[in-house]
RNA sequence: GGUACUCUGGCAGAACGGUUAUGCGUGAGCCUGCAAAGCUUAUACAAGGGGGUUCGACUCCCUCGGGUACCUCCA
């Protein structure tokens, strides 16, 4: 599987001749997450579900950042302690989450509980020489790290003539970064330099190295982080280390809204809570991983609608899976074949989702013609159904599941309705019909059968 | 201002030098008691503008232009 890689700019081939360690930056917990979040996080649990198919053991950190000055600003706010901030919206993100169907990761870990990692990763920093302290804090030096710009291809001396940041004097130089802050406001932990907080590139540094060693296979986020928080991870890992940090750096796309990036700043967010009101968790994964994870994708009703679209089909192929008992059966095999190694080809040449699901509607579609044609036999059903989940669980793709009462419930009114029409006696026929609609069944009358469908309630139908 | 990315049919979105996929939408048809779903079929001057390299460019190079992101916290 090839991966382009920020860094080197190059697709590399990640190693899956043991298991993979992913280190993914996750959120700061001091607001509700939404759907930019979404899309990073769904195309790593794309990403891990694959490689899992595949028998590839999986790694996966993620952290939370729980220490920032927003937590504490919005702690003020509500009159209220960080902490309990940032469990609220902890738990708030595992349920927006779980309820997008994303696999939980190895491992979640706080920045909070990890103070003395990160006490110890900045005294190795010290030792070396690369960080100082000063009146305000413990600062990185820039300088002393000459690969400093290579992930975001920036030069130290333009970043310098550009930068906008009012200059702190207590730095000896304006690029240096702040890896612990001396405060006394809450949170704050004793340090061997002073009392404070860490800052925010130091955790994911500290953390990443427990958890997954001085090198690990892939290192992921959103875009917006190339800079600066991954350019400073590496600059402190590796001046930690000595050796090369993360092989792979896997940036995805942000969401934008009418071609803008969605954010808190400028207001234009879509909560993830909203979203998956109204659509459901499979209508949003599709849309994330419709396009390439690499380049933005603009949120629109008018994409989830179409999405939606799709998801009928799915449906639809799904039931009429189950519902096959034809006699005859065509000779698919090579077919599903084909489009099983056109899924996987994609997702192996940089992570192509869409020509994923290109490969996955197709055997959709091509399931659904031969159900029209009345050739959709059992054992070709089975052979599809094989297929398919395998490719729906990597999609993370769920079908609402059906009661067996629900089941007994719908024959008998199907077996009712039969009769009605069968004595013509359409009106109520229609009745059933529309009774089975309220809850969301679906008929779908073939030539000489009629099957059922459980469609996905959503809201914004 | 700097850096990176990007510009394909009504919309979305691929193919990293060799027939411009595919999906949505739209039109027509099949099926149906009627629907729905599904299927069949049709549809589109499609590559920002201008140069170049090449037998051949969406794909490589140059140039002009538009957009986005980052340069401050950000998935």
């Amino acid at each position: 599987m090839k991966i382009q890689d920020t860094l080197s700019n190059i697709e590399q081939e990640l190693d899956i001749s043991k298991n993979v360690k992913i280190y993914l930056c996750g959120v700061t917990v001091y607001d509700e997450s939404h759907i930019g979040h979404a899309r990073t996080i769904i195309v790593f649990d794309v990403l891990r579900k694959y490689l899992e198919n595949k028998g590839i053991g999986i790694e996966l950190i993620q952290n939370f950042t729980d220490v920032d000055d927003k937590i504490i600003n919005r702690a003020q706010a509500e009159n209220s302690t960080a902490e309990e901030i940032s469990t609220k919206y902890i738990e708030n993100y595992f349920k927006d989450f779980d309820g997008l169907n994303v696999k939980r990761a190895t491992n979640y870990p706080k920045a909070t509980e990890h103070i003395d990692d990160i006490i110890k990763f900045i005294e190795k920093l010290i030792e070396k020489g690369t960080a100082y302290t000063s009146k305000n804090g413990v600062y990185f030096s820039v300088s002393k790290f000459p690969g400093y710009g290579k992930l975001s291809k920036k030069k130290t001396d333009e970043l310098q003539s550009g930068s906008r940041i009012a200059v702190d004097e207590q730095k000896k130089d304006p690029l240096d970064f702040a890896v612990w802050k001396f405060s006394d406001t809450e949170p704050t932990w004793d340090s061997p330099w002073g009392k404070g907080r860490p800052g925010w590139h130091i955790e994911c540094s500290a953390m990443s190295v427990k958890y997954l060693g001085e090198n690990f296979d892939i290192h992921g986020g959103g875009r917006d982080l190339i800079f600066p928080h991954h350019e400073n991870e590496i600059a402190q890992s590796e001046s930690c280390t000595n050796s090369q940090f993360a092989k792979i750096w896997m940036h995805v796309g942000m969401v934008t809204i009418d071609g803008e990036k969605m954010s808190k700043s400028t207001g234009n967010v879509k909560s993830i809570k909203h979203v998956l009101e109204n659509w459901g968790p499979n209508i949003i994964r599709l849309f994330c991983l419709s396009g390439h994870y690499s380049k933005p994708i603009d949120y629109s009703e008018e994409l989830l609608k179409e999405n939606l679209t799709k998801w009928r089909q799915v449906e639809t192929c799904h039931y009429e899976l189950v519902h096959a008992n034809n006699e005859n059966s065509e000779e698919i095999t090579q077919m599903i074949k084909k489009l099983g190694i056109d899924f996987d080809n994609s997702l192996d040449n940089d992570f192509n989702t869409h020509l994923a699901l290109s490969a996955f509607f197709q055997l959709v579609k091509e399931t659904n013609k031969l159900a029209a044609d009345e050739k959709l036999g059992k054992n070709n059903a089975d052979e599809i159904k094989k297929e398919l989940k395998r490719m729906q669980e990597i999609l993370g793709l769920l079908i609402p599941e059906i009661t067996d009462s629900e089941k007994e419930e719908i024959d008998e009114l199907i077996k009712n309705r039969e009769e009605y029409r069968k004595e013509k006696q359409f009106e109520k026929a229609d009745k059933i019909r529309d009774k089975l609609n309220e809850m969301n069944i679906e008929l779908i009358d073939h030539k000489n059968r009629t099957i059922w469908m459980k469609k996905e309630r959503i809201k914004s139908q």
